[in-house]
DNA sequence: CCTCCATATGTAGGTGATCTATATACTATA
DNA sequence: TATAGTATATAGATCACCTACATATGGAGG
């Protein structure tokens, strides 16, 4: 990862919200979307996807089932619950607040959009 | 602070620097300027921060110097060094692709000014 | 057929940044 | 003279994320 690992903190529960708010998807898949749609910056590793899963479900903001793929590989399959939207909406506005507060200290308004 | 704490994983450091890198500061102070730029949004912990300020030192990214107060106080001024800025360009480099990536999973271009 | 790689999920143990709690001491104010 | 604000400091706890390891299946190439 080219990103210092140490800025990612309490972004990746934020991440996986919101691509489940797409659409259902499998640990795996997650991996994969997240590579994609942050251009290779984001290497969510399997050993902190799948326990991060396993805790939001406890939490209730995730629900999961099993499907059986073409290939007769089968695939735990994840979706978003009300509370999970919930959360994200927050987290959301969190992060907004975050980036602004920072890039306000980095330089005033000029530097996010420099 | 309104701010989730875990969100704020690897910035202190950058902050601090940045706040340096204008004018050479005391622990304190930079208390008190980093919550005025980022109004009110974070409330750097003295327990956070001090022990920060020595490592950073530690690393030759720092320097220090006492200065005695009107009111006969001796305070500790920090100075950025040339390391130090050369780090802190780099982690402003990674906070502008880390916030660009997580924007594009948020919902593209379109979410950071929206 | 068999080995290797990609797919797919999972746990255990460690690291590191930040926090809370605590300590010290001086200054100003009520 | 007590209380709050200023100023610096350390110890121990927490928590997110990582590495390393474990398990199992499917597909491709030798």
């Amino acid at each position: 990862m080219a990103i210092d690992k140490s800025l990612l903190t309490g972004s990746a529960t934020m991440l996986i919200l919101k691509l489940l708010d797409e659409t259902n998807m499998y640990g795996y898949q997650m991996i994969e979307e997240l590579r994609k749609k942050s251009n290779n910056t984001f290497e969510l590793k399997a050993g902190t996807l799948y326990p991060l899963l396993h805790t939001l479900e406890q939490k209730n903001m995730l629900t999961s089932y099993e499907e059986t793929a073409d290939n007769a590989r089968v695939r735990k399959y994840y979706s978003i619950t009300k509370f999970g939207r919930k959360h994200l909406k927050e987290k959301k506005e969190e992060w907004k607040a975050y980036t602004a507060a920072v890039n306000g200290v980095l330089g005033g308004a000029s530097f996010a959009t420099a």
